[in-house]
DNA sequence: TTGGATAATAAGTGTAGACATAAAATTGAA
DNA sequence: TTCAATTTTATGTCTACACTTATTATCCAA
């Protein structure tokens, strides 16, 4: 039964590559036929089998260069991609219900060490937020916060009882570059009272700092309950 | 001086939509004009126009639905991507020497947990090694991993004295699925001991289970030196 | 032999137009 | 009034072609 080949689209040819670099047909280092011949054997165009060679480059199976070719990587540097959910959705989403509750507000000259975190002028002045985010009555995550107020002044006015911090600015500061960084760290007192935990048992703590264009937002800091999991597949 | 305006590339109409976006034109929730009125704006073509936006829209930027349009959103579900790099290649980019040491090997049969884990039937024999990575000889991570001896039976004659068994297994077994995460847990004895710290101390550990197809590879703990940070910038 | 100009090549990007498809909006019948 | 069928519309995708640009390969002269 031949009928007329219904034309592949390219996601079928990313498919058909992907196999081809799995089973070995374009082993590791090896370079792929080059666009134009690509698209005869797929009977496809050579706009079409760009789009699935660019997108697997993106993904990193290919490497590609001008005049060089498209080559094949031996380690697929594969990369993992964390959604940063509100922790409000987070919560959500794991069926819990969610609270928030604002637990110390103050404005404060910026203590030394942020002032070079954040590249402030010496005791610029900066609002300080603690807060507290719960799934289901047991707490979630703590969170410590400063924001800096000559750059964003309306903080200031803000009424941070009812809404956090984050979702507060996720809603009006259009942030242009962030740094996200993990790490593991132990309970002191306070966190781990909030954390109704005991002194000195690990944390999960997540360190995010935000800048609108050159200028320094915000940085926070939040410890999450033991037995957190950030959890991601591809 | 009026010269003929270059044509737009669908980098410079990312660029003019992100601006329109963050500078408030497009405020969060609101629509874009569709696709063909855009490119009558930009003097450019549909084609070029809808790469721009399929791009920002992957980027978490704009939610695109067919006939519904192309709508701003209000919390950019910023995502942060990892890359997951070879530890040996992550301490080397920091400017260390890298060291491995093959710690334990032997092949068990799995025990429940893991069996449980990976779906593997009672008593399926699974090679388990312990290994080290040292950074300028300082411990960087101890790593424990089970490799699934019927998916991958090579690895039973493999050598893994010199080569550490993610470098091992990501050079020849074109891995399919992949699940990663990431949580602050409490040094044991044994850990504490290779990691050079105290028992109790808190440590970040990165758990990664593999699939090829349908097939469990292998399940890796990653225990990283007090200290780790796993850091990126958006 | 070497170094620099030049040609050749493969990917990168843009234009123009067509058809496909999902989903909202509308219409019509029960 | 309500639900199902139909129309409309914005994005999704593909074709065909042209031009651009980065980079390698080649060739020739010093």
């Amino acid at each position: 039964m031949t009928r007329p080949q219904a034309p592949l689209s390219y996601r079928d040819i990313k498919q058909i590559v992907l196999e081809r670099i799995q089973n070995g047909t374009w082993p590791p280092d090896s370079f792929l036929p080059n666009e134009a011949e690509l698209s005869d054997q797929f009977s496809s165009t050579r706009t079409t089998v760009n789009r699935a060679l660019r997108e697997l480059a993106e993904e990193g199976y290919l490497e590609r260069r001008r005049k060089a070719g498209t080559r094949v990587l031996a380690a697929p540097v594969r990369q993992a991609r964390f959604a940063i959910p509100l922790v409000r959705e987070e919560v959500e989403q794991a069926g819990a219900a969610y609270r928030y509750a604002l637990v110390a507000r103050r404005v404060i000259p910026a203590p030394t060490w942020l002032s070079g975190r954040l590249d402030l002028t010496p005791n610029q002045r900066v609002l300080h937020l603690e807060c507290m985010h719960y799934a289901d009555n047991a707490p979630f995550q703590y969170e410590v916060r400063w924001i800096v107020a000559d750059t964003i002044p309306e903080a200031l006015k803000a009424d941070f009882t009812d809404i956090g911090p984050n979702e507060w600015l996720v809603q009006r500061v259009p942030l242009t570059n962030l740094e996200l960084s993990f790490t593991a760290t132990k309970a002191d007192a306070t966190i781990a009272q909030f954390l109704e935990t005991t002194a000195g048992e690990p944390v999960f703590l997540a360190e995010r700092t935000t800048w609108l264009k050159a200028a320094p937002v915000t940085l926070a800091r939040m410890y999450f309950a033991p037995g957190y999991r950030m959890t991601t597949r591809i």
